[in-house]
Formats: structure tokens, sequence, C-alpha cells
DNA sequence: CCAAAAGTGTTGCCTTTACACCCATGT
DNA sequence: ACATGGGTGTAAAGGCAACACTTTTGG
């Protein structure tokens, strides 16, 4: 399926810096959603090292968003990821803690100072195959309130992610990259509150979320749950992306 | 005053990169507002090329922000400058056109590939003073309405640019920055209808800059123009940096 | 039959918009 | 005096927030 995955040998450290550009990177905060929380998708350093946010480097002739979007296929094994880049990193101590997994790394173009830019990236949580990159051996979700210390500015950096994307709930209805393709109203209430911290009127969010006629509203009912049934809803992919060029005023925030 | 402008000379051109990160620079989108325009400030390399926005390298030990700063220094004298970053620009043909201005730059760290970080500035258009740099003999302002074409991918970054600036009209009251210490009204007007593109209504406009509560009018007006004499206005500084801790919402866009 | 969740509609407030009148000044 | 631009207030409209009642379902 694509790409391999270079490892971490002796030609990479030192010849790594002929394939990629030096100083340069791309880290990634990739958003889920899932049993009503926030996740987010991070890696933990081989030896019991620190948890990181997927991260990669950009080669000679890739451009910035092809190497996010390599990196973060990669991680999740999805295409068609909605990626948006929200700000550069550029502090010189940003990585003052360097470390020096092997003796291999002394001098290597990875020892250097690293610019990092930054993407976001909304995936439909039950479609993500985590796989951990040659840095490390595990690849989990962590709910966004739970996140433990990163390594570097990571904790920094997706704290940035979740501003960019509270403050682009304004303009992109962020349910189409977050929900799985049948949803109800109800869940898509969560997903905004989870984003935004706080509650939401329950009838006011229906009727601006119908408002924009961009929801089409199934026969199917969800099973299952106690209580009353509540509506399926898919979005209407016509209305959608009319509307994405337009603009819509959800005057959340 | 401060630091000294390198020469384009065989050392920089050799060794520059033992000095700057490679692969990494910065570009700056300088707006100023004079004459009831938006304007922005341009260089015009040497031999008669192509005009760019000014731009510059990376210390080893410095960062994004201060390279930035330094840079926008040069070209306009000014300290304390409103700098805002915006966006990475990252395609690998961005710079397809790239020229050698002289032998010496043959395999030179220069005529790599670079990713740019772009901020953009506020300044006050009369405490300019446009100074070109080493690869360039003219420094001056246009007219935001009439810029030529410019190298590379810099007419994108200025289009980027504007529109970042469009956006943040509602989170910041931007004539503190691009305004003189005391201003009219109408002034301050022409500054929004110039941002925007579009006419605003003069008492609309009066009431909700005045309700903002951050603004001082001065028993002084206006002299010498023709018809009635407007009001001058100061920001104050007191009110206007604890609004900014809160925000507001002025609901322009 | 009761608790808990979902579906729907109405009201009042507040912000935004549209618009009219008077005042000051240079020609 | 008149044309042009500046200062102020008011009324209508539209968007948003607050809120109550009914329906469905599992326990």
């Amino acid at each position: 399926m694509g790409e391999q995955i270079p490892a971490l040998d002796s030609d990479f450290l030192k010849k790594g810096h002929e394939v990629y550009l030096r100083h340069v990177s791309v880290d990634g905060v990739i958003f889920g959603f899932h049993e009503n929380e926030l996740k987010v998708l991070l890696l933990k350093w081989k030896n019991n090292g620190p948890w990181c946010l997927p991260g990669g480097f950009v080669r000679r002739e890739e451009s910035l968003q092809k190497a996010a979007t390599r990196i973060l296929h990669e991680r999740t094994g999805l295409h068609d990821i909605f990626l948006q880049q929200f700000h550069t990193f550029g502090e010189p101590d940003r990585e003052k803690k360097k470390t020096q997994i092997n003796s291999n790394m002394a001098g290597s173009w990875l020892m250097e100072r690293f610019v990092t830019v930054g993407y976001y990236a909304l995936v439909e949580y039950s479609k993500v195959k985590p796989a951990p990159d040659m840095l490390s051996d595990e690849c989990r979700w962590w709910d966004i309130q739970s996140v433990p210390a990163l390594v570097y500015d990571h904790n920094d950096i997706l704290n940035h992610a979740l501003a960019a994307l509270r403050q682009s709930l304004n303009d992109h209805p962020i349910g189409y990259s977050l929900l799985p393709e049948k949803f109800t109203m109800p869940e898509l209430q969560r997903l905004y509150e989870t984003i935004l911290g706080r509650p939401i009127d329950r009838r006011n969010f229906q009727k601006k979320m119908l408002g924009l006629d961009i929801l089409v509203r199934l026969k199917e009912r969800k099973t299952g749950g106690a209580h009353k049934a509540p509506y399926l809803y898919r979005f209407d992919k016509r209305k959608y992306d009319r509307a994405l060029k337009e603009g819509w005023g959800l005057g959340f925030v």
C-alpha cells in the first residue's frame, strides 16, 4: 500500500539530508471523535520515550501539503484526509532537550535545528488504523482532556491546533470529516460541544444546522439506544460543496 | 543603528549556510495606509529585475519571529512592528524561475529550494524610511490596487496576507498600528473600507467604533481641510489592551 | 408509569441595517 | 448661497437566545 517507511538506519542518519530538506519538518495533529470525546492520535517513542505528535520530513521535490498528507497516510492508512495548515513553529530552542537515540546520530542532520510546519487533520475515527513510525513503537488515540506531557513543544503545537480548529468552526462544518456517513443530530451536537468546550441549546442547534440546508434526513432511525430513537442524517455533498464556496455564517464561537 | 546588511559577496554565497538555516526563508508583507489607500512595501531587484516582497533568511540561533522583525526593521527603520505570521509556502516549484544573478551563485545554498514563512506587518506609513537590501536597488510603497507582477509566488503570498488581514479585522482593531497617533473617524473608516473593499455606513461605523470604548475624542479638530472640521481621536491604550485580552465582537466581514 | 432523551414552535431581546436632519466650512 | 462632508438619533428587520410541551422507548 504505497510508501515504504524508512528505517532509522545509518544510511538515513548520514544521507537523509540528500533526500529531505534540512531544518524543515511537518507535524500533524490528527483529530478524531469517538464516544462523545474529541481524540488526538499520538505516538510513543521507542525505549519508553515520551509521547509526541506524528511528524516527518519534506522530500526535496515534495510540497509541504504533500509531505503532511504522506505522513498522515502512513500513520492512519487514510487517503483524502482533510488537512489544514495552521502555524509554523520556529523557536531555536523548541527542541532543546533533543536526545540522541544512538551514537550514529552524533553530527547527523537529524540533530540540527528544525522549523516545523503544523497541520491539523480531521478524520473519521473508526476508519483509522493507527501505525507507529520508525521512531516509535506505539500509536494510539488519546482523549483531548488527558493528553500527557509531550516531547519538545508538542503540547504547544496541539494547543494551537485546537485553537485553530475552534476558530474554523465558523467557516467549515467540521462534521463532514469527523463523523461517519450517517449520524444523528445529537451526535453532531456533541461534536460541536466538545470542540467548543461548552453546552449548546439542543433546539437552537438543530434549527441552525438544518437552516444551512446541507443535511438530508434519512428514513431510518438510530436503533438500539434507550429512549426515543433519533433520526439519522447525512451530508448532501452537492449542497455542501456549494455552501463551502460561498461561506456560511454559523455564528458559534 | 543595529544590524549591518550583508553584501552579496562570495563569502555570503559560499558560507551563508553556516550562518543561516538552509531551505528556510521569511517574507514580509508590510502594509501601510496613506491618502485613503492601502499600501504595500516592495523591493525591486538589481539589474532591472522584478519587484518582490521584502524577505530574508533565518539565523541558526534566531527564531522565525525575530528573523521577520530584523528583516522588516532593516527595510523600514521601525522597531516594535506589529507582526503576524499567516502562512508558510512550500511548493517545490514556487521559485521555478530562479535566476543566477552572477556566476558565483552556481551551486550555492541560495540556489536551492526554499520554504518561506509569511508574516504581515502593519506600520505607520509616515514613520517608514524605505531602504533597499543587498539584492535590490529600490524600495517603495505601492498601492494595493496596482501591484505589479512579482517574482516567484509573491503575488500569491500578498493575496494570502490580504485575506488574513481581512479575517483579523474581526479580532483586532487594526487602526492602532496603521494610523498616526491622532486621526479622525472618517480616516479610520476609510481604512476599514479599503481593507474590506466595500463601503460602510458612516453612522453605523461610528456607533460601533465608539461602542468599543477604546477611543478618546480630543478637544482639537482636524484643521485645513474643506468643509466641517472632524474631531480627532486617539486610542486609549489602557482600555485598548484590556479589550485585546477579552476579545471584541466587531462583526464586520 | 416513570425517567430520560428527542422532536417541534414561539417569544422577546439585542444587534445590525437603513435612513433623515442639522451643522460647519470653503468656494 | 450652496455644495460637500461631518455629527447625531430613530425606527424597522433579522438573527439569536431562552424557553415549554409532546412523543417515544426501555426499565
